[in-house]
This record gives structure tokens, C-alpha cells and sequence, in this order.
DNA sequence: TTAGGGTTACAG
DNA sequence: CTGTAACCCTAA
């Protein structure tokens, strides 16, 4: 009698799932602005009103999947302070079996449910997982401690001792710190960088900058490859390419790092205005990897998300 | 804007 | 009818 009760693909959910790897469970916000970014092309209909209209959609998903994870029953039980679960013995079409849904009342410090994979993850902090690469930056030249500042090759040094960056991060931190410069929270002198005075660093509005570097850094090594933020058109097709020949966890995957990438690469972008074409790129990308996602339709899209990318 | 409770549609 | 998932509402 009213709401057609539209429900959610798997490319939806993967969509979601990455979205909240990526800013946490929570910034429903963000996350449906990043889904409606890459999941746009598909024309999918659905997305447009569930997504842009209807804001509580990916977060009544999300709670019903975390829930399905936690074995629990339907949703009454919303006091769970769960520690882990164990894989479902049963049958392996429960993708979401992997989720440390930490929220409880105040065990936690905040209501960022912990995806965790059950490979490689190194410990992650709660708190550490909102890190920009300003931040690094201003991390970089107090720790480093040089008197008239420290010089980009310094602070790209220290960034890459501390984390892990894409190859060509130096290229986006060039840009970072011109920026920076030019916004008066740097000073350069000399080819050297020192934070200004006055300016307590902070940034204004944006929070959802969240930095690639982080996603960076727990992606294996082997979708380790010559993309970044700055992709060209060439690589897009290349990635594309390869998608091609991949599996459906892959694909899944893949179409994981796409709304990362894209989101960075927009981030950045809004930063620094140079970044535009990235961004453009970076969103290509993504809409080519879901597009990929979608036509492929494997048999039941059983993958998790979250063993395919950490 | 979000967390969380309530409501309704749909499947078994 | 019962359980699940999508949808809706609202206090904070």
C-alpha cells in the first residue's frame, strides 16, 4: 500500500560495506554521498531515491547486516557489546560473518564499529583511524624539530618511515604543501616548511577528507600498482582490463578501493584545485569498476568485502 | 545528523 | 502466523 520495499543488491551492499571500511559505521552521511558518487552509473534508480532521499536507508541496512553478522535476531537485542564471532559453520552464503561490531554504551570511545578481517590486520587503533595527510605534514616538521624548518624530502622521509604511501605521494604532497602555503597554515622559507605561528592548525569545514594513506596502507600488496590519485585515462583501461579476467571477490574488491580512490582523489581535489583532473579520473574509475561489478552479476555475490581488501 | 525504537511489507 | 528486512519517526 505505499512503499514498494525496494531491496538492496549485492553491489549495494558491497558499496556500503566499503564506505564503512572506509569512514566507519556512523557518518551515514558521508557514506551515502560517496555511494550515490560511484554508484551513479549504474542508473540505478533505487539508489537515487534510497540513497539521496533517504538517508537512514544505508544505516537500516547497515544495522541489519551487522546484526545478521552477530547471529543475533533481528534487531531487538540493540545492547550487544560483541566481542567476536565465529564463522557461521552452517552454510557459506553468510557473507558478513567477519564484523567485530564493538557498541556498547562506553567500552568503546566512540560508535565507530571496527570492521575487522580475519587475515592480515595489524592493530587498529580506534582512534587512529582518521588520519590526513595535513596532519602528517604538521606531524612531520614538530617531530623532525629543524630549526628553519624541514624541506619536502625530510617530511616525505618521515611520512614513508611512519606509513605507508602510494608511490607517487610525493607528487600529491608537493601539492599538499603548496597548498598549505598558500592557506597560511605553512611558511616556507627557503625551501623549507615550518608551521605558522598564528594559525592553529586546523581545517576548517571537511571532515570527511578522510586521507588514502590510511586505506592505503591495509590494502595487500598484491592490488599494490601504479594507481593512486593520479590516474590517467590509459590506466583506467588498464584496470579495467584487468577486472575483466578477475573473480567476483576481486571485482568486489576492486570496486572497494574505487570508492576509497575516488573519495580521496576528491578530497584532495577540493583542496587543491590543481587536483580536479584527479579527482575526474579517480571517479571515472570508480563508475568503470562498478559498472564492471554490476554486468558481471556473479552466481551469488557471497564475497566479503572486507576479506577481499585487508 | 545520527542512534535507536517503531511500523509495515514480504517471504516462508 | 512469524521472522526478516526495508521504511519511518524523533529525541538528543
Amino acid at each position: 500500500m505505499g512503499a514498494p520495499k525496494q531491496k538492496w543488491t549485492a553491489e549495494e551492499e558491497a558499496a556500503l560495506k566499503a564506505g564503512v571500511i572506509k569512514h566507519g559505521a556512523g557518518k551515514w552521511r558521508t557514506i551515502l554521498k560517496i555511494l550515490n558518487l560511484v554508484v551513479s552509473c549504474l542508473c540505478d534508480q533505487m539508489w537515487i531515491s534510497r540513497l539521496g532521499l533517504l538517508p537512514f536507508s544505508s544505516q537500516d541496512k547497515w544495522r541489519n547486516m551487522s546484526v545478521m553478522a552477530n547471529g543475533w535476531s533481528s534487531r531487538e537485542k540493540s545492547k550487544l557489546a560483541v566481542k567476536r564471532v565465529h564463522h557461521v559453520p552452517k552454510q557459506e552464503e553468510n557473507p558478513t560473518a567477519f564484523y567485530t561490531v564493538a557498541q556498547s554504551d562506553e567500552d568503546i570511545s566512540d560508535t565507530k564499529s571496527i570492521v575487522v578481517a580475519n587475515s592480515t590486520m595489524q592493530t587498529t587503533g580506534p582512534k587512529r583511524t582518521t588520519v590526513r595527510l595535513d596532519n602528517l605534514i604538521m606531524e612531520a616538521i614538530t617531530s623532525l624539530k629543524k630549526p628553519g624548518g624541514s624541506n619536502k624530502t625530510t617530511i616525505a622521509a618521515y611520512i614513508e618511515e611512519q606509513y605507508w604511501p602510494p608511490h607517487d605521494f610525493r607528487r600529491i604532497l608537493s601539492a599538499k604543501l603548496k597548498y598549505l602555503t598558500s592557506n597560511g597554515k605553512l611558511i616556507k622559507v627557503k625551501r623549507k616548511y615550518r608551521i605558522a605561528p598564528t594559525s592553529t592548525f586546523s581545517d576548517r569545514r571537511r571532515n570527511s577528507s578522510m586521507l588514502f594513506l590510511e586505506a592505503r596502507q591495509r590494502i595487500s600488496p598484491r592490488v599494490e600498482k601504479d594507481d593512486s590519485n593520479m590516474l590517467t585515462k590509459s590506466q583506467i583501461d588498464s584496470e579495467l582490463a584487468k577486472m575483466r579476467t578477475m573473480t567476483a571477490q576481486e571485482a568486489a574488491a576492486a570496486a572497494a578501493r574505487a570508492v576509497a580512490e575516488a573519495e580521496a582523489a576528491i578530497a584532495e581535489a577540493e583542496e587543491a584545485t590543481r587536483e580536479a583532473e584527479a579527482a575526474e579520473a579517480a571517479q571515472a574509475f570508480a563508475e568503470a569498476a562498478m559498472k564492471t561489478l554490476k554486468s558481471r552479476t556473479p552466481p551469488n555475490m557471497t564475497f566479503n568485502i572486507c576479506d577481499a581488501v585487508f
